[in-house]
DNA sequence: TTGTAAGCGTTATCAA
DNA sequence: TTGATAACGCTTACAA
């Protein structure tokens, strides 16, 4: 942005100085260059049937206008309304801290605006809501198709929006990563999952226009589980979020089948389930840390919990990393400003965005549905993981 | 969210088995119920004409055949798009830990929501490029109205969107609050804050749909410098947050007006501009606890930047509160799981968004404009704040 | 109280 | 290559 003279207008030079009162149509724009509507919609959309001479001149006086589609006319004339949709299903207390979501969203929408599409956003308390808001946007015509985040290993939402024919991006994967049944991960102190509701989804028909950006959690956790087991821990949990988001059963599964593998005793390993809030993390934390066989080490699956837990421990004289090692799944400020700084799991989440909206307008162009694999996150290695005591 | 048979679809049992493939439409709802089209339109949208009788068999009709009004052809025939936007003018990088955006979101849609109002979200990197977003939304009819957050002290957006005759809702005000001229801040050692550009807001004509939702920054202000001044500090610095957002101007001359007040030497009061980053936040801190006469107690202009704070002085051996009294302005988690919790100014930040979405409804309604004042935020005591050493 | 018809700004289908 | 003309689904004068 160049700083200009005082007197500059902000937003460009190019805005006349008084801004027309009246939207100018692709009419005023046939009258102008006297030639009919038709031919300005096909010149100004690169269709054929246009000499190359009338569509410049059409483009010129477009131009000189300021035209812009009207995109409430185009989406009535059965093209795109040019708008995809987001919903964010989290009860009003658990948005917070997290950076996951912004920098998710700023990278969806450095894709999307380049291709002239809006983001419809919506944040609803919960599931539910969230099957109803697609309902509602998919009668109203008023998302072209929609990314789903949060996918969760029993969810109606593919089976929904393939049965409305939504073209649709799920951002991770409602796969386990094992066939195995799934080791169910151990309720906290303060059981306050909410009830998630088993929905076999239902069988549907082959072709439906939904994609999937898949990220390797199970190769993530084993990246972690491998940097402690080095240190020498061999005592580790992890403390969870929400049991039913698929990515937490796929990291619980990991847990399970990389300690395995390595050896560790089955007793001294397990995942804790949480909501993703300080108050449990903290929780939890206590109550590891009061337990006859306290592990060495701990893997948070989120920043702010990691972050309550360095506190808890802090408060019972616990000190990290000498007596006690902390990993954070997802980095982000928080993780630097803390003392010590916190060795965490770096994702390139605006990337993740991005790469998730391209796959949603390639959907809306006709390509064919696909599994894309996110980028592998790497460990940051900070002050919080050391030799286990 | 019951629990359900685990067949159960889990979105509400009233969902047909197979969704209808064709929208319905007004045409088929008149068909159907033996009426006209536009008897139809009457009935579903509580106007007068129809019988009582007809009102209730369309309504039926209508509902057993599930209608929902198609958003593109409502926008097109001059009647609101049902969308309002809201854009986040932000570096990448700035985006992140801070809760008060999605808690503002989330305030807003519980309003908009509950009257069937979409909400069109854009993030973008800096001014220009958000007022180029009103211009497209305005151009595209896009949106009914607008919510403007972070106002500036001088603030172009105000003038360009009453010149498109947007309705705008300006989140937090754009007056400083004195007629003084402003006090300039002091740029941090790192001065990185983008240039704004200087733009005398254009005159306008008096009757612009544009109202301001208020926080009197000023009486935060002084509730945290009284807090202070009480427990007998008297060297006070304030890290604030970007120079030119207007409440950052506002606490910047409020700090200096509650100070001289109370007597105390301008010397040992000053605010220090950053960009609200954990990194400028930290660094500002390690400058002024290496000067001759540190502060005793510092206020942070977010929570971010004070948990860096308070780390900094951790790594120098500054005991907080005993040597150095903190205050976060805004709270969040992050207060509550550092050592020593922080003591920080509470606001109702979803109240906030209810409120403005309510007064854009309002708005939109034809309701005339206004200023009206957001709830006084308040102080929370809690653990890092003392008495002065 | 009802029905008919025009219009909103596009896209798409025809003849010319 | 062009230019009428009919959708698209809804609102709204205006007529019956």
């Amino acid at each position: 942005m160049t700083t200009g003279t005082p007197a500059a207008n902000a937003d460009g030079p190019r805005l006349p100085a008084a801004p027309p009162r009246r939207r100018p149509t692709m009419k005023d724009i046939a009258e102008r260059a006297g030639v009919s509507p038709s031919a300005v919609s096909f010149a100004l959309n690169d269709r054929a049937g246009v000499s190359p001479a009338t569509r410049a001149r059409i483009r010129e006086v477009a131009e000189e206008l300021g035209w812009q589609p009207n995109s409430a006319a185009r989406a009535l004339s059965g093209e795109r309304s040019g708008c995809v949709g987001l919903v964010l299903a989290r009860p009003a207390h658990t948005l917070g801290v997290e950076s996951f979501f912004l920098q998710l969203v700023s990278g969806i929408q450095e894709t999307l605006s380049a291709h002239r599409t809006a983001l419809l956003f919506q944040v609803v308390e919960d599931l539910a809501a969230e099957c109803a808001t697609y309902r509602r946007w998919w009668a109203e015509r008023r998302v072209d198709g929609v990314l789903v985040v949060d996918p969760r290993t029993q969810d109606p939402r593919p089976g929904l929006l393939a049965s409305l024919a939504l073209p649709t991006v799920v951002i991770g994967d409602t796969r386990t990563g094992t066939d195995a049944p799934m080791p169910a991960a151990e309720p906290a102190s303060h059981p306050s999952p909410p009830a998630i509701p088993a929905t076999p989804a239902a069988p549907l028909p082959p072709p439906f226009p939904l994609s999937t950006i898949w990220a390797d959690d199970a190769a993530a956790m084993r990246s972690i589980i491998d940097h402690l087991y080095e240190l020498g821990h061999r005592r580790i949990v992890h403390i969870a979020g929400l049991p039913g988001l698929a990515h937490t059963d796929r990291r619980v599964a990991a847990l399970r089948a990389e300690t395995a593998r390595l050896g560790l005793d089955p007793a001294d390993v397990r995942s804790v389930s949480t909501d993703y809030s300080d108050e449990q993390g903290a929780e939890a934390t206590r109550h590891l840390l009061a337990a006859p066989r306290p592990p060495t080490a701990i893997v948070y699956d989120n920043d702010v919990m990691a972050v309550a837990g360095v506190a808890v421990a802090a408060g019972r004289g616990v000190p990290v990393p000498a007596a006690l090692s902390i990993v954070a799944w997802d980095d982000s400020p928080l993780c630097r400003v803390t003392h010590p700084r916190l060795t965490s799991l770096v994702r390139d989440t605006a990337g993740f965005g991005r790469l998730a909206a391209q796959e949603l307008l390639s959907l809306l162009d006709g390509a064919p549905t696909r599994r894309l694999q996110a980028e592998l996150p790497h460990l940051e290695l900070r002050d919080s993981t050391t030799h286990a005591p």
